[in-house]
DNA sequence: AACTCTGATGTGAGA
DNA sequence: CATCAGAGTT
């Protein structure tokens, strides 16, 4: 008996208790925004292995970031030290691609496959669509991805597959030709890695039997957004033990477009006959007067599994509305009223800004960057697509897969060495583009195919032996990939992307600290299957930028949800298909429910939109708040809210409410993770963003908001630092003369001494000898 | 044969 | 406003 997990589990409501104690057989736990669904799903593993004696590698819980994993995995950990490690906990695709690596022969795949993104496979795909002779203008490689993208997402191959198109022979075709080019590449894409565990489980009872035995309970989070490829998938594995729990709620049902439906929650008790459903009613997180309006809005949507939310957190504020001029305007408003919220004592990082679509940040951002508030952005362009990035990247995973034409494609002429498209159409007509280097280079043995397959042949070499973070040392100094950079690039945008491959670099050895056996492989799994909000710090001091689709999941004291206008939300693209617009319902509700005390939208009247003006009429969403439930709505509708609004008055008053009142302790834990094991590696996100390599390099004088400066210059013996992966230290010697090569030892209090690389080790100062500045408290 | 410039083109969310 | 393909230049 575990005193302090039942002393957690006699803090659950009786839903919440309701869902832990169902052990056996099919449940799904219908959670509404903020009711402590993580909590639950941590309480019940734990409960599984303390109160039931389940062994824990018998667990596999299923979410759909690594993010969400790492934070479920820390918190069962915590419940259940020494134990907890034990329980499979991630996501579908990194399940999927592990479980392929380990039977890859049986799957008919070398155990080095390579996963391809969305950028990989369209460039395979315009091959294929060349090497089929078909006119681009009528088959676009993004209409037949998306096309074949559905098929396997409802697990049918190639010759299953009947399109609903007059076109679907040649569909047929160019889907047929497309898995024989993965096939020949060794290479995967995202659905391919459902796909393919499908179809290896179903050829070979024998091993489905094996992990039926090994997997006895089995959890999937967010299972509004799984597709048929992944509810087939679990049904399968669960059909054996019959334990299956999915958490979900269909309101908040927002990437149908990847695929998931919204039928495997509403079906659910239909697809597993005698399932119990549990409703989770209670929100955490809110205050009512935000439930309230996010209700009114997703009642307007047909839904079966309807919901009631409610709070103990109290009425609250109204949600505000603001309509501005333009987007400069709204962005003005937007930073002000952020400025003056700090002011007030809300720390930057308690508030957020949500988007539809990425391009909209930009004014925000300059907003921001003009009144030097501190923002942080995730997703947009994101680091591992970056053209450089991808270059270094080709490399290693050439390397690794010597069958990627994909990646060798993107080498063979990176940096500059002459062999230009035209010999590579060439050599690539075999069918076979490496093989063809080396018939050719052994032609001409001093010609310059030569001199690359030497390159490679060197490269090769040092990758049977090196480390990760060598190899890829060994690839910028044998290519003089930055000197290429410097030369063939701005001096400006040079630098930028020299930090950014070493921002890559530094991300290698982040990854090695922590598993010194890295291989090549594992981290080209991680880079692939990465997502952006992976590395969302919530604990920085900065305003969090994101789409409404990254900030699933997530919530903010203040929540700002922007450009709330007709064309752009609901995108324009949706507006007339009823399936679509009840979507876009749904991620306006998932944007208003992240607010937990203060929820503003905002509008502009014209908004600078491609290149041109565009006037757009007030969201839809708006006008589906009634009366009342809203302020700064002008009560006529066309109104001048925009030029009649002021801050409420008293409303600085009004933070002493948000401050005083004491989160609830669910909202706590979910906000609060513990820094020293926070999201080690991938710290990079756009360029306006601090790397290390990056802070150090340039004076970054453009985005003032987001230097710390002197933070990493100047550092001293005795200061206190923090580090992503080590946590809080004190440094204890400093040596070095170049930027290049300074050397901290630290003393960590969790983890001990350490030595780190100061250009690569992402640290924060928390106080700097000599002073008595505090940051971060 | 490779590099460079220009004009046309297409713009949603992301593992 | 980016990127990209194709024409024109080295």
């Amino acid at each position: 008996m575990n005193a302090a997990l039942e002393r957690q589990i006699a803090g659950l409501n009786p839903r919440q208790a309701e869902a832990v104690g169902i052990t056996e057989g099919p449940l799904l736990v219908v959670a509404g925004a903020g009711s402590g669904k993580t909590r639950m799903l941590t309480m019940r593993i734990a409960a599984l292995i303390e109160r039931h004696g389940v062994d824990p590698t018998a667990i596999l819980a299923v979410t759909f970031t690594n993010k969400a994993a790492k934070e479920m995995r820390e918190r069962v950990q915590a419940l259940l030290p020494g134990r907890g490690e034990a329980v499979t906990l991630t996501t579908f695709h990194t399940f999927c691609s592990q479980l392929l690596r380990k039977w890859h022969e049986a799957a008919g795949f070398p155990e080095g496959f390579t996963i391809y993104d969305e950028d990989d496979s369209e460039k395979l795909m315009k091959l294929v669509l060349a090497d089929l002779n078909l006119d681009p203008k009528k088959c676009t490689p993004r209409a037949m991805q998306s096309v074949i993208s559905q098929a396997k997402n409802e697990l049918q191959g190639p010759e299953e597959f009947k399109p609903p198109h007059p076109e679907a022979e040649r569909i047929k075709a160019v889907y047929k030709r497309y898995q024989e080019a993965l096939t020949k590449n060794q290479a995967m894409d995202f659905d391919d890695l459902i796909f393919c565990v499908w179809k290896l489980l179903n050829a070979r009872p024998d091993l489905l039997a094996r992990l039926q035995e090994r997997y006895r309970y089995f959890l999937v989070d967010e299972y509004q957004d799984t597709n048929t490829a992944q509810y087939k998938l679990i049904a399968l594995l669960s059909s054996a033990s019959r334990n299956l729990c999915v958490v979900g709620d269909e309101d908040q049902s927002i990437y149908s477009w990847r695929g998931a439906t919204i039928r495997n929650i509403r079906e659910f008790e239909k697809d597993f006959q005698g399932a119990r459903v549990v409703y989770l009613e209670q929100n955490y997180r809110s205050t009512q007067g935000i439930l309230d309006a996010a209700s009114a809005v997703i009642a307007n949507n047909a839904g079966t599994h309807k919901k009631r939310l409610w709070t103990t957190n109290g009425a609250g504020e109204l949600p505000r509305f603001i309509h501005a001029a333009d987007d400069r305007e709204e962005a003005d408003r937007i930073a002000s009223e952020i400025r003056t919220l700090e002011r007030d004592g809300i720390p930057y990082g308690e508030m957020a800004i949500l988007f539809r679509m990425n391009s909209l940040s930009r004014t925000v951002e300059q907003a921001l960057s003009s009144r030097t508030i501190p923002y942080e952005v995730t997703g947009g362009l994101k680091f591992f697509q970056r053209r450089e990035v991808k270059d270094i990247l080709a490399y290693l995973r050439f390397l690794g897969n010597r069958n990627d034409s994909i990646a060798l494609r993107r080498i063979i002429n990176t940096p500059r060495r002459g062999i230009g498209d035209t010999t590579v159409s060439k050599l690539a007509a075999s069918g076979d583009l490496w093989g063809e280097v080396m018939v050719q280079a052994g032609a001409s043995p001093r010609g310059k195919i030569a001199a690359f397959l030497k390159l490679m042949e060197e490269l090769v070499g040092t990758a049977e032996h090196a480390t990760v973070s060598a190899l890829t040392k060994a690839i910028l100094d044998r290519t003089s990939y930055f000197d290429w950079l410097n030369e063939t690039e701005e001096e400006k945008e040079a630098e930028d992307r020299i930090s950014n491959v070493e921002s890559l670099l530094a991300d290698i050895r982040f990854q090695e600290e922590e598993n010194p056996q890295l291989s090549l492989r594992e981290y080209l799994e991680k880079v692939a299957l990465h997502a952006d909000v992976d590395d969302l710090d919530e604990t920085a001091e900065r305003v969090h930028l994101m789409t409404l689709h990254n900030a699933k999941g997530l919530e903010f004291p203040v929540v700002f949800l922007m450009a709330m206008e007709e064309g752009v939300f609901p995108h324009h693209s949706s507006k007339d298909l009823p399936h679509q617009l009840e979507e876009e319902r749904r991620l306006a509700y998932v944007g208003m429910t992240r607010a937990m005390r203060r929820l503003y939208m905002t509008a502009a009247r014209r908004r600078m939109m491609f290149g041109g003006w565009t006037g757009n009429l007030v969201s839809r969403f708006i006008s589906e708040v009634p009366a009342g439930m809203l302020t700064g709505r002008p009560a006529g509708g066309s109104g001048s809210a925009g030029t009649n609004w002021h801050p409420t008055p008293g409303s600085a008053a009004s933070f002493s409410f948000l401050k005083s009142q004491a989160p609830a302790e669910e909202s706590r834990d979910i906000r609060t993770p513990n820094p020293a094991t926070q999201a080690p590696g991938y710290s990079f996100r756009k360029s306006t963003e601090t790397s290390p390599a990056a802070e150090s390099r340039s004076a970054a004088p453009d985005h003032p908001a987001n230097s710390e400066p002197g933070t990493m210059l100047n550092l001293q013996s005795g200061s206190d630092v923090f580090h992503q992966v080590f946590g809080k230290g004190r440094v204890a010697l400093v040596e070095g003369r170049s930027l290049g090569d300074f050397r901290l030892t630290i003393d960590f209090e969790k983890v001990g001494r350490k030595t780190l690389l100061l250009q690569y080790a992402s640290l924060r100062v928390i106080k700097k000898q000599h002073t008595q500045e505090v940051k971060g408290c």
